[in-house]
DNA sequence: ACGATAGTTCACTATTGAGTTAACTATATT
DNA sequence: AATATAGTTAACTCAATAGTGAACTATCGT
């Protein structure tokens, strides 16, 4: 099962606090390392290491920029979050009853973000 | 945002591999700490602080059984993994373009557990 | 009442992990 | 060429965590 060590990791990069917050910055847009260690108040090298640490589980990347060798970005990469949807998924078929709950809920999703859409419209 | 607080413990809980075994094993059916000792193969102490902290996280509860007073079953909550859920959606926004694979991705579990029910009646 | 059983708390050890500053590498700028 | 900038690695400290065995509490069985 080396998809419950991808999961394992995953779940060790995202018990930390900073790491989260650097996840949550990244949802936005892509941001550089020294951006992420000063918007988590933080010394480079300790951002260093939990870039280090983030890209080895796999959750961020890191892109070279043309223009400046010396900076890159880091970005999300989407197939962590898959596999952590999948394992919930089978974690949640615990509460068997509502099998397709998770059906329910993400057509209430959609339509929330439907509604926020159309408001941001008018 | 006390919902980032209860991540934050769920994360932590989750990310050590004894705890997450905890999880898949309560997934199945509720189990009492010795029989999670024994499953970890681990001293009952260490199983009984597992299960401190998974109860403080909010992922399990204790359920006790009327027979015997001395002993109780584990098992899992299921508001924390729906709290989960929604994190995970706002994360994956982060993927504009597929603003609703997750409905998608639903859809496709949900066929997949009727093809398996079908299959085990024939 | 006595011993066995289920589980937790206590005291301790060892490892891991996050943070710091200082030193280093590589690229840009003038 | 000289200096500044972006970021990582190195060496170290401190706190937190997981594991152990021993002691304790509460309940059950005889």
């Amino acid at each position: 099962m080396s998809a419950a060590l991808k999961l394992d990791r995953m779940f060790v990069a995202l018990a930390d606090p900073t790491r989260r917050g650097v996840v949550e910055l990244l949802r936005k847009k892509p941001h550089r390392a020294g951006e992420l260690a000063e918007a988590m108040a933080m010394s480079p090298p300790a951002m260093s290491r939990h870039l280090r640490l983030l890209r080895s589980s796999g959750l961020v990347e890191e892109a070279s920029i043309a223009e400046d060798a010396r900076v890159s970005v880091y970005r999300l990469r989407h197939e962590p979050f898959v596999a952590l949807r999948s394992w919930l998924d089978d974690v949640e078929e615990f509460w068997g009853g509502q099998l397709d709950s998770f059906k329910a809920h993400a057509e209430k999703r959609v339509r929330e973000k439907e509604n926020e859409k159309a408001r941001r419209k008018s």
